[in-house]
RNA sequence: CGGGGCGUAGCUUAGCCCGGUAGAGCGCCUGCUUCGGGAGCAGGAGGUCGGAGGUUCAAAUCCUCUCGCCCCGACCA
């Protein structure tokens, strides 16, 4: 930064660029130890926001929620052979405890399968009692080795939805339904854009029979994985026990399914649609939607302003337009600040929708109205202002994904390419490219060794290109897939 | 763990090569004037120079060790 008023453009350095957002913008900060971070008030407003939405859905799929342990005992994460396998390198131990060194060593939850369905197990019997529908707000820690403010740290906050069903369909459903609410979630509210598809056997979560995922395109044109959503098939009740009689009477393993989705959507949000401005936050999960700064000269103007600014505060928050969802007011009083100072400020800090309200404004019984997303500027009547300002709020959250996705596809490359071609993409630009794939794991292992990309997903149906390509770009054997590559986060 | 960079005021940093009273900008505090896109002036507070040893009359500066952070890589939501 030399010129401390003004972040690092994105095209000089993205990462760098990143990072300022995240600090300036207040939303997180370092920690005393590494790799972990502190989640500040405007960033947790963005995570309360994400969890009420979420919560809402899950609730409404049937879903409750409970919580379970943060230590589980290490021999639980050893019983289901790959999912120890996945999750043992980056495991945190706890060995004492009381001053005295266990018996057993207990494991920090990198993920809580283990515990979840070993307590089901305790609590099924009988198909009567199927499906359980589990979802947990928790903290879970993996010790990764390189940590990046909300995309990677060693501790981070989520949601972790754990069914059982009796057949596999239906947890294959419950599997893509819940794919589904992240989607909805992502786009609806996040205003990101996704990709939705399988992964692959190498790519898939350690113990899981098939990994769905929302991949999600930064502004880099690296993927970032937001969300997963996993069939386990019974690899976990049988490791666990997780048993029921059916109908029959005769005794069943139970089908599970897990999803989760975590503060690293955060991250998303910020690489989305942050510009070299700062943070730009979709109205609907801004923890602030409307910032309004009065502005003023004289001590009686002061009063003036600050009362006028109270009752336009006062009728937009008490305006019912959006039911139960008010708008999220707050008046920025500060004095010995300048206004043009304030809206640099607040643009950093990403708030929707500015509101300049001056001596001038009042006596023509208006507003001076700035978007952060299109920085536009227009001028607004007090009268209806509530409706207004709602209006524009919806605007540019539809603007914002419109823009977003926009972005995406422009990104794309859906016409055939020669895998030296594709490399050439991947060490520049970077792109998600839909392209044929033979199948088999060492092409895909291939790529990922000389070009760092991966198979993000083999995306759904309304994802694909229309008769897209027949041939595997590297082999140019016949293509049993279409898949999109990309350089991942 | 490998490679690179960096630790000096709240933040960004100069000074280090060539040892000699620790400086600046931003921010902060007080006052006055300002206030419709990053205010001006005046005054002021704020430092175990990451830590520990060593060399020296004297160490931010030289030497040794150590701790931490950031970036790139292997691993990953």
């Amino acid at each position: 930064m030399s010129d401390d008023k003004k972040l690092t453009p994105r095209a000089t350095d993205f990462s760098a660029w990143y990072n300022e957002v995240v600090l300036r913008a207040q939303l997180a900060d370092y920690s005393p130890v590494r790799g972990c971070m502190v989640i500040r008030p405007d960033g947790y407003g963005i995570w309360e926001r994400m969890q009420r939405a979420l919560d809402d859905m899950f609730k409404a799929t049937g879903h409750r929620n409970a919580y379970f342990p943060l230590l589980i005992p290490e021999s639980y994460l050893r019983k289901e052979a790959e999912h120890v396998e996945g999750f043992a390198p980056e495991a945190a131990v706890v060995t004492h405890g009381g001053g005295k060194k266990l018996d057993e060593p207990l494991v920090i939850r990198p993920t809580s399968e283990t515990i979840i369905y070993s307590m089901f197990a305790k609590w099924v019997q009988s198909y009567r009692d199927l499906p359980i529908l589990i979802n947990q707000w928790a903290n879970v820690v993996r010790w990764e080795m390189r940590t990046r403010l909300f995309l990677r740290t060693l501790e981070f906050l989520w949601q972790e939805g754990h069914t059982a069903h009796a057949t596999h369909d239906e947890a294959e459903a419950e599997t893509r339904q819940m794919l589904g609410v992240y989607r909805t979630f992502m786009e609806g509210w996040i205003a990101m854009p996704v990709v939705t598809g399988l992964k692959t056997q190498s790519e898939k979560f350690a113990g899981a029979l098939r990994t769905y995922s929302c991949e999600a395109m930064m502004q880099d044109n690296k993927a970032l994985q937001a969300g997963t959503s996993h069939n386990l098939g019974q690899n976990f009740a049988k490791a666990f026990e997780l048993q029921f009689q059916d109908e029959a009477g005769e005794m069943q393993f139970a089908w599970n399914t897990s999803w989760g989705a975590s503060t690293r959507m955060i991250g998303g949000l910020v690489m989305t649609h942050g510009d070299d401005n700062g943070l730009r936050v979709p109205p609907k999960l801004a923890p602030t939607e409307v910032v309004v700064v009065p502005i003023w000269k004289s001590d009686e103007e002061r009063s003036r302003l600050l009362e006028a600014a109270q009752q336009l505060k006062t009728t937009l928050s008490s305006w019912n337009g959006r039911g139960d969802d008010r708008i999220r007011v707050h008046i920025d009083a500060r004095e010995g600040i300048k206004p043009g100072a304030k809206y640099y400020e607040w643009e950093l800090r990403g708030v929707p929708l500015r509101i300049e309200l001056g001596p001038r404004d009042l006596a023509g019984n208006s507003c001076m109205t700035a978007r952060r997303d299109t920085r536009e500027k227009k001028i607004f009547s007090l009268d209806g202002i509530a409706e207004s300002v709602a209006g524009v709020l919806g605007t540019i959250q539809d603007d914002m994904l419109k823009a977003a996705r926009d972005r995406r596809e422009a990104n794309s490359v859906r016409e055939p390419i020669s895998y030296d071609r594709f490399k050439e993409l991947m060490e520049g630009e970077g792109a998600f490219v839909y392209a044929g794939w033979n199948g088999d794991p060492a092409v895909e292992a291939k790529v990922k060794e000389e070009t760092k990309a991966t198979i993000r997903c083999i995306p759904d149906e309304e994802f694909r290109t229309p008769g897209g390509p027949t041939t595997c770009m590297v082999t140019g054997e016949p293509a049993k897939h279409q898949v999109v590559w990309a350089k991942a986060y």
